[in-house]
DNA sequence: CCCCCCCC
């Protein structure tokens, strides 16, 4: 295997240049001295033209040196890397992600006669990368670097350089000065690897209602754009704090900066209690490391609530770290953070390297295999939405909520409620896509979604599942013949469940009005008659008429007035079923009675012709097996003798969680 | 410093 290094990725590596995962040879490779934490790499590494010593190991990948995988003269591939200046403009690689190509015997060796890179030569400072490193660990001291000190524009303070958001994205060559032109040399073991000065991505800020910035006479406005105009708008934390992940956040560090997205925010909450008033919104923000929430109030209200947008980067630093109270948050987080007077949360136009929300959307369907009160994202077309309404909760407050229905390509319909201002503020009238990330599945109608606090509603939400699903709708799903998951409530619905215990059906006189009445029941198959329990129907297609065995070979239908030297079984058992109350005969016509034999008719009748034993092993099976029953009952009279008649319209297997939650039901309707 | 997750 021949490895090619791509040559000038230390420069552009260095410069913060957009360099397509580069391939590079690790010269050195030692351990920092420091104190507390895991342990942090230094690497030196090649493109074969260009050594540098400024390579920093994310702790993540400590274990590749750790199982000495990481050794000189291996051939990495640099998957994602993070170039930050330090508040001396020195700059350090951060590498988040790589793997090993080439082992370093397989390489052989050093390649090329790479030269120390001058850090000299690396053009006035950019600012393109602000944040000030690093995770728990060394001091600036300790972080290697180069020691000739930058000449260069000092970094901007705090809370300003929130430039380059505006309408004309910068159109400066990320590549400086780009050697990566070059011809490639095949023969070379160092040929050039075609680096990708990539297009600029559209400023995602772009409809941002971001101010301008304040500072007209910023550096960055005034220097020559070498790096990605993104990188070049982020703004600088105070030089004085380190920028670290979420997830080294604690109560007992307080110089520390965050860089992170808002992944939730709140609306605004007024309280009012004994210990005082007042109002509070919260936001949650993630980065790779993890996530946390934070909470401002009153003034901090003030401050930050418009400032702070769902699925914006901020640099964040100055806030209080408390320990979450888990009663009331989701996230994985021990700790929780207010905000405070000297708080900063300032926007951060890079959100290279900060994931995004993800949502696993569970598709509607699969939702009857869940269990209740999981938390599920969601995604769907709405068909329909109830109005608002206002409803007084068992606390007596008063609270709005709309109903929506939802539908996706299973062509299943959930319903999921949304509460308070979002039920309010929601139009469901140009039928939008809809995803929930983090609602509740609840069992009410069978299977429903409710919209948590901690519920983020996205309308239309500029996501492919969203572009895909509006595609389907707009096609065909809107003339699906989709079904619910959620039952209606309406009355006298033929599909309307009735639960009866068998004791109800007698106690409450069911089937003795004028019309017949359905109840279902979930019941146990005590006995099942085999006598008479098949017949020879007329083969027409729709007649089920009993023939008339003409003993010659022939079968005669009434009905059609013909004979037939052909019949088809037809089933029609007479079952005994029972539940813990009581017992009832029952009717079950063919189509049932397949279901609840687990038999075709045909299959019976010449099981009953040819092996007896066989025949009566599918009767023993079909004892002891509980089911739903849908059944119709009426009263019936012959001869002056009237009885009740149930016959099963339908068979079901038994939900045994929708089961339990009825017996708790009615244990609760009779503890009453 | 809040902490509400609701209704049929």
């Amino acid at each position: 295997m021949t490895v090619t290094l791509t040559q000038g990725a230390i420069e552009a590596l260095y410069t913060g240049s957009e360099v397509n995962s580069p391939v590079l040879q690790l010269l050195n490779i030692r351990q920092i001295p420091n104190t507390s934490g895991p342990p942090r790499f230094r690497l030196m590494m090649s493109d074969g033209q260009h050594s540098l010593s400024s390579f920093l190991l994310a702790t993540q990948l400590n274990n590749l040196p750790e199982e000495n995988l990481l050794v000189p003269n291996c051939v990495c591939i640099l998957k994602k890397t993070i170039t930050n200046s330090l508040s001396d403009d020195r700059r350090v690689v951060i590498v988040m992600d790589m793997e090993i190509l080439q082992s370093a015997e397989e390489t052989g060796g050093k390649i090329g006669n790479p030269t120390p890179y001058s850090t000299a030569k690396a053009s006035s400072p950019q600012n393109l990368v602000s944040s000030t490193f690093i995770s728990a660990s060394p001091s600036p001291a300790a972080v290697p670097g180069p020691s000739n000190k930058i000449n260069s524009t000092p970094s901007p303070p705090l809370g300003c350089g929130r430039g380059f958001v505006g309408k004309s994205p910068m159109k400066a060559s990320p590549m400086k000065a780009s050697p990566m032109k070059a011809s490639p040399m095949k023969a070379s073991p160092m040929k050039a690897s075609p680096m990708k000065a990539s297009p600029m991505k559209a400023s995602p800020m772009k409809a941002s209602p971001m101010k301008a910035s304040p500072m007209k006479a910023s550096p960055m406005k005034a220097s020559p754009m070498k790096a990605s105009p993104m990188k070049a708008s982020s703004t600088s934390p105070s030089s004085s704090t380190k920028l670290i992940s979420i997830s080294h956040l604690n109560p007992y560090q307080s110089k520390w900066t965050v860089r992170a997205r808002v992944s939730h925010k709140s609306s605004i909450r007024t309280w009012s209690n004994s210990k005082g008033e007042g109002k509070l919104f919260s936001f949650d923000i993630v980065d790779e490391s993890g996530e946390i929430k934070i909470t401002a109030f009153n003034n901090e209200v003030d401050r930050f609530f418009s400032l702070v947008e769902q699925g914006k980067v901020y640099y964040i630093s100055k806030a209080t770290l408390k320990v979450a109270n888990k009663q009331f948050s989701t996230l994985k987080n021990d700790y929780e953070m207010t905000l405070h007077a000297h708080s900063s949360v300032v926007p951060c136009g890079d959100s290279q390297g900060i994931p995004t929300m993800h949502c696993d959307f569970v598709p509607i369907a699969e939702l009857e295999n869940r269990d209740k009160d999981a938390i599920i994202d969601v995604i769907g077309v709405c068909k329909s939405a109830e109005d608002v309404s206002r409803i007084t909760t068992k606390t007596s407050r008063e609270v709005s909520k709309r109903a929506l229905n939802l539908i996706d390509t299973t062509g299943k319909v959930v319903t999921v409620t949304l509460w308070g201002e979002e039920a309010e503020k929601f139009d469901g009238s140009a039928q939008p896509v809809v995803a929930i990330k983090g609602a509740r599945l609840s069992d009410f109608g069978g299977r429903s979604l409710s919209a948590l606090f901690s519920s983020t509603i996205m309308i239309n939400p500029d996501i492919p599942e969203a572009f895909r699903l509006r595609a389907w709708y707009d096609h065909k799903g809107y003339a699906v013949d989709s079904q619910s998951l959620t039952e209606k409530k309406s009355v006298g619905s033929g599909a309307k469940m009735n639960w009866k215990t068998l004791s109800d059906v007698k106690n409450e006189h069911l089937g003795h009005g004028e019309k017949a009445d359905y109840f279902s029941c979930v019941a146990t198959v005590l006995y099942i008659r085999k006598e008479n329990c098949l017949y020879q129907a007329c083969p027409s297609a729709d007649c089920y008429k009993k023939l008339i065995d003409q003993q010659n070979g022939f079968y005669r239908c009434e009905k059609c007035n013909r004979e037939f030297p052909n019949f088809k079984y037809r089933l029609l058992l007479s079952a005994n079923l029972a539940d813990f109350g009581d017992n009832q005969w029952v009717t079950c016509f063919h189509e049932t009675a397949e279901v609840l034999l687990g038999q075709s008719a045909e299959t019976l009748g010449q099981l009953r012709d040819t092996d007896e034993a066989a025949f009566d092993e599918v009767f023993q099976k079909a004892n002891y097996t509980t089911h739903v029953f849908k059944n119709r009952v009426k009263l019936e009279t012959y001869n002056d003798e009237s009885r009740v008649k149930v016959t099963v319209m339908e068979l079901q297997p038994v939900d045994h969680r929708e089961y339990s939650r009825r017996l708790l039901s009615n244990i609760r309707k009779l503890a009453c």
